[in-house]
RNA sequence: GCGGGUGUAGCUCAGUGGUAGAGCGUCACGUUGCCAACGUGAAUGUCGUGGGUUCGAGCCCCAUCACCCGCUCCA
């Protein structure tokens, strides 16, 4: 059998209940997937991993102190009006033209600027007068067995030159007081089946004729209310930021919360992505884990280091290898216009030569707060009461108000009201379950035999211990079954009595289960069991008393 | 969106126009004494879906869907 990793990791997952596509049994859904029993709780365990750990129980700051983290949960729909504040409605809101051939798009009402620069163009141009619409045919035709093949190998005019040049030499000869212009030439470059499609518009990229033009949006819209008018027009959510940014005000109001601090949130978000791609990699429906932390100006910097370098480190905490792992500070020409830096932590996935973005860590600035606050009225600045009530004597005053009437230079006002900045740490909870995935799955040979096991950190793992009566008799199942009972109040565990103990293991390894216990003879005469190692298969003796405090201490590693 | 490939049992695959198959897995019974043991038996398929050609289609043709690879896209 010759599969490579990823092809056994994507069987394995179908086989054992990791992951199946969406809606299989009717063709599938490109760009969907479920989670079965186990991959459900694996990503449950990377989800409140990042919950307890980001937001509960966060290390301390880059000056030893305590930092504040709350979470939210928002709706996944929205007013529209967040989605044109945040800017996810305008970027494409252009009519958007996309190439029959190569598919690439071009802005509609951009057309005939970007042809004029392109590379094509550019050399065709030379090869005729656009003045006086003179063609001179055996030139173009040179062109398009020259020149035209490399720059333009879909135009009509390098495809077809002959009925393409002797629909042009038409309309020449039989209007030469309305010599044809540029555009009205291009048109005819670009067009072979004159009769059947008209007059075509050429692909800037290739030549080939443009589609119509369509209003193109990586949101997925859909209608509140009866009647699906565009004024009841809702999008779902195409990331969960916006939801903690519009709830700023909120959470500062009902939370007593003092800068710095970070909210946080899981969910959902849908993106209509035109290629989906890589397993559940590139998905349209994908679950985000995001933290907006809101800080001083003065102190972005420090925070935004803070952040990337957390994270990184809580992936290599739970298991990823550094050598897979590749954080990538985005260079200036990638920044988007607002961002001041961006980190992207990256994981080398088996599908690709390339590092493929895990999350990315963002300095986003005053940009999303101040928009909000642009476009909804609302103010979204933060009072620092305590530099107030520490400066305000000096300021012959005891009301920021009533100082405020004196007209202070404006940087004097934003010691104490400011628009805080952001950081943005943003993770895929998806991609982050399919890293943990592809870091776990190994194939080790043992006596000539081949044992596939998913060696996931312990603090991951779906099921955290198998219980296996060794035999069905001499009273070890219902030791183990007492066993089981008591342990699954604490922990997700398995109990299995089916078959030979050594093909019980090898389906916990599989599923990546970390420890199995094992009821033997020597349980009756001294109440202890076998621990077994997923991963060095070593066994130990514990007494079943002490079960659950040994199996959480290696848990909690 | 373009080009190439694939689609048959839960998984991996064989099956080139004439009775739907194998290995593994699953289940039952027996056996069981620590790393995918053994024996016996069983279940499992609209051959991705829909059309067409044919006396007859898993196989040929058309369309469509999904997945994989390469482009493209990823605000």
């Amino acid at each position: 059998m010759d599969m490579s990793k990823m092809e056994k990791l994507v069987s394995l997952c179908k086989r054992r209940g990791f992951i199946f596509q969406s809606s299989e049994i009717y063709g599938g859904l490109n760009g969907f997937w479920d989670y079965g029993p186990l991959g459900v709780e694996l990503k449950r365990n990377i989800k409140e991993a990042w919950w307890q750990d980001m937001v509960r129980n966060p290390p301390p700051g880059p000056d030893g102190q305590e930092i504040s983290m709350v979470g939210v949960d928002c709706s996944i729909i929205m007013n529209p009006k967040v989605w044109i504040a945040s800017g996810h409605v305008g970027t494409f809101a252009d009519p958007t033209r996309k190439c029959t051939k190569c598919g690439r798009f071009v802005r509609a009402d951009q057309l005939w600027p970007i042809l004029a620069e392109c590379a094509w163009m550019n050399s065709l141009i030379q090869e005729f007068t656009p003045i006086t619409g003179h063609i001179d045919t055996p030139r173009l035709m040179k062109w398009a067995k020259g020149k035209g093949q490399r720059l333009a190998p879909n135009l009509a005019l390098v495809r077809n030159p002959e009925v393409t040049l002797s629909f042009l030499a038409t309309r020449v000869n039989g209007q030469p007081d309305a010599p044809p212009d540029l555009m009205e030439m291009t048109r005819y470059f670009a067009t072979e089946q004159l009769h059947a499609t008209g007059l075509q518009e050429p692909c800037p990229v290739c030549g080939a004729p443009l589609g119509d033009a369509k209003p193109f949006s990586l949101m997925f819209e859909s209608h509140t209310g009866v009647e699906k008018t565009d004024d009841a027009k809702v999008y779902l959510r195409p990331e969960t930021a916006q939801g903690i940014f519009v709830n700023f005000p909120n959470v500062l109001d009902s939370s007593r919360l003092k800068l710095p601090f970070g909210i946080a949130q899981v969910g959902k978000a849908f993106r209509n992505e035109v290629t989906p791609r890589n397993y559940i990699f590139r998905s349209r429906e994908f679950e985000q884990m995001e933290i907006e932390f809101f800080c001083h100006p003065a102190e972005s910097m420090k925070w935004y280091e803070y952040w990337r370098d957390l994270r990184k480190n809580w992936y290599t905490r739970l298991g990823i290898k550094s050598g897979n792992l590749r954080p990538r500070e985005q260079g200036k020409e990638e920044l988007a216009h607002y961002s001041i830096g961006t980190t992207d932590i990256e994981y080398l996935f088996p599908f690709s030569e390339e590092p493929q973005e895990l999350e990315g860590v963002a300095h986003r600035g005053a940009y999303d707060l101040t928009q909000h606050a642009t476009h909804s009225g609302k103010d979204m600045s933060y009072f620092d009461e305590e530099a107030w009530e520490r400066d305000k004597a000096s300021r012959g005053t005891n009301s920021f108000k009533e100082w405020l009437k004196s007209n202070p230079a404006k940087e004097e006002v934003a010691k104490y009201s400011f628009v805080p900045h952001v950081i943005e740490p943003s993770a895929g909870a998806d991609r982050f379950t399919l890293a943990v995935l592809c870091e776990a799955f190994d194939e080790e040979e043992i006596k000539g035999d081949v044992r596939t096991v998913m060696r996931f950190h312990p603090r991951l793992a779906p099921i955290k211990a198998a219980i296996l009566p060794l035999v069905n008799k001499e009273g070890m199942p219902e030791i183990a079954q007492k066993i089981y009972r008591d342990l699954k109040k604490t922990f997700n565990v398995f109990y299995d009595d089916k078959g030979a103990v050594g093909r019980r293991y090898r389906r916990m390894d599989e599923a990546g289960t970390p420890y199995c216990l094992t009821i033997d003879g020597q349980t009756l005469q001294d109440q202890t069991v076998t621990i077994r190692d997923r991963d060095t298969l070593v066994q130990e003796r514990v007494a079943i008393a002490e079960l659950e405090a040994v199996i959480r201490k290696r848990i909690d590693v």
